[in-house]
DNA sequence: GCCGCCTGAACGTTGTTGGGA
DNA sequence: TTCCCAACAACGTTCAGGCGG
């Protein structure tokens, strides 16, 4: 009963080495092709073979070599995931909800960081990605050019990237800043602010053009006048800055921040040159981060879900590998999903401007 | 001169499937060994014949397979990190450094993120790791708990751990914790407080019990009372609600607080109190997050180097693969590194106590 | 006899038959 | 028949041997 000629795995003497097919072929007294259909569900087989090899796969504490199973199976059941930059608040939190995503859909994910963006780097991290024959490539990274840089590089492999601009060669996933802008631009305006002034991020990101053509939009829609805006660097100090310019300007009354860190040195260079927020000047910023409730003043803000944006990649992610993988019937007709708007959280920022 | 029984993979009609080494091998004019040792840099291969596979491998744009790789060297060259838990700054940090590491050592890091500990999850995730066949697993999470539960699971690879307190079954890296609380303590001693309270995070996370420990030696040592301690939840929120209570306190005129996001919150209530900061009551926090320099007023802390904290853990790990794995010769006995010191950042929120 | 190269056999799975109750 | 199962051949590497110059 038991196969003769097959079982070779025969457990040497030093270490007890990982067991195979084989062994629980051996065990379960049928052959290893039995025990590779129950393994990946197939229909035919009896309810109690399928037991007995269960049984044998449990007792022997038997798992599927993976590298075993890509190679005849010729796929990795892996995605790579390329973060770029600072791990900031939102970015951190988009990628822990995509791996969480993409290890509940069943796919390992090797996650490559870096700091910078390097084009070179950046070029390197792709293909070396694709030479671990991942299925799919995410990017999480602000920045445009890194965006633009992976998407170029040639892969034969789907590329998804969070992003709030279009970029060829790359599937897109993104929340809609120009709207969380002019949600705040609509803000003040609603309290009576006319001189609402703008701190950027840098315009190499997305995300920061984006939020300067939201406000250009609305401030133009109510016929306001608009200030060239202010480039900070996304952190607390270029916050810093910009609070020290703003102070010196009379004329304005309202700032829209481009995020939450930035806001932070703005209320502290506006405190240190003795301008009371929201009576002197309003305030509000955009992420919602955690810290923001308790700034000083507590912070008006736009939050961004990060968390869908997560788990919303790893759906496209999905959808792109069913989708051209069942056969050319299926023309990947996939669209990329419909980006989320912001949402308005209103604290002690904001207010009706001072009589003038 | 081309071998002829072994060229098979016959670039079929349909998709260009990836070259293997029978192709390099067929271009090259050599056999698949020979390619097989160019690759991996042995010494026995002529200089010409090493330059013309080479120019093949490029001309074909061939990278090996992992999978293959893996199977045949029994060596998956990848490592598995857990990230459980919030992610904030200090783990998002060190986790991105170690994964730099990893990248640069040639190594492919499988990661699994879970925004909370569930000891099941935990488990699982574990054992989806070594199912992979990783060569070492790292875990980055302050919940003793949490280490514990991976510790508990028997692996047959090492377990890296970020935490700081000996767990059985676990190699840790760690930062000196309650050197940083007492760093604190002599701070605010040397300012001449001697009422210094504590807010400490949640007891289960291992640094939350550090601090408490380093306080209360320091106190201890300089002859101080010792109040109990106020347990907060490392949030914002929680540090409003210690800040409330606090402010009601009249004898306090110092405290601790156990990281920057509780003392956030911990001067928005004192602010709301109208307890002045420094001039009232100083206050220090634990780890410098970008924002701390800004907070109001900004914030004395203690700056914990994440990032040497993920170059530490990948070293230990490489350490770890190379010691046992040369022979028996080598007993394997690396050390765990030493923990390294918090430094103190002094900014404005700690001053003399007020004159009694 | 030493270098440089090749042949043959694993490694542990998944497809694809074809044959036995 | 209608299920179920076994044998055989990939998949793309690395590792022992061996055989020429």
């Amino acid at each position: 009963m038991a196969t003769d000629a097959s079982g070779s795995a025969g457990t040497a003497a030093g270490e007890a080495s990982v067991p195979t097919m084989f062994d629980v072929a051996r065990l379960a007294g049928v052959s290893h092709q039995t025990v590779s259909r129950v393994l990946n569900g197939r229909a035919d087989v009896a309810e109690a073979t399928r037991a007995r090899v269960q049984q044998a796969i449990a007792d022997l504490h038997y798992t599927p070599s993976p590298a075993a199973r890509a190679m005849a199976s010729r796929r990795s059941r892996s995605l790579g995931l390329i973060l770029a930059g600072r791990p900031d608040y939102g970015p951190s939190s988009a990628a822990l909800e995509f791996n969480q995503a993409a290890y509940a859909a069943g796919y390992t994910v090797s996650q490559v960081s870096m700091r910078s963006l390097q084009r070179s780097a950046l070029r390197e991290a792709v293909r070396r990605l694709v030479a671990q024959r991942v299925e799919a490539i995410v990017l999480i990274s602000g920045e445009r050019e890194a965006v633009e840089v992976v998407g170029s590089v040639d892969v034969r492999v789907p590329v998804v990237a969070v992003a709030s601009e279009p970029v060829s060669g790359v599937r897109r996933v993104a929340i809609d800043q120009a709207a969380g802008a002019r949600a705040a631009v609509e803000h003040l305006v609603g309290l009576g602010h006319r001189e609402i002034r703008h701190v950027a991020g840098p315009h190499r990101w997305m995300d920061a053009t984006e939020r300067v053509r939201g406000w250009r939009e609305a401030m133009a829609s109510h016929g306001l006048r608009v200030a060239p805006p202010i480039e900070g660097e996304w952190l607390p100090d270029s916050g810093y800055a910009a609070g020290v310019e703003l102070a010196a300007d009379a004329t304005a009354t309202a700032v829209f921040v481009g995020n939450d860190q930035m806001a932070l040195g703005l209320l502290h260079a506006l405190r240190d040159a003795g301008r009371r927020v929201p009576d002197d000047l309003s305030v509000v910023g955009f992420d919602d981060e955690p810290e923001a409730a308790h700034f000083a003043p507590p912070l008006t803000t736009l939050r961004q879900d990060f968390d869908a944006l997560g788990r919303d990649t790893m759906s496209l992610v999905a959808e792109l590998l069913a989708g051209p993988g069942a056969s050319a019937s299926q023309p990947a007709s996939v669209d990329d999903p419909a980006p989320r708007a912001p949402s308005l959280i209103v604290r002690a920022s904001t207010a009706p401007p001072p009589r003038a």
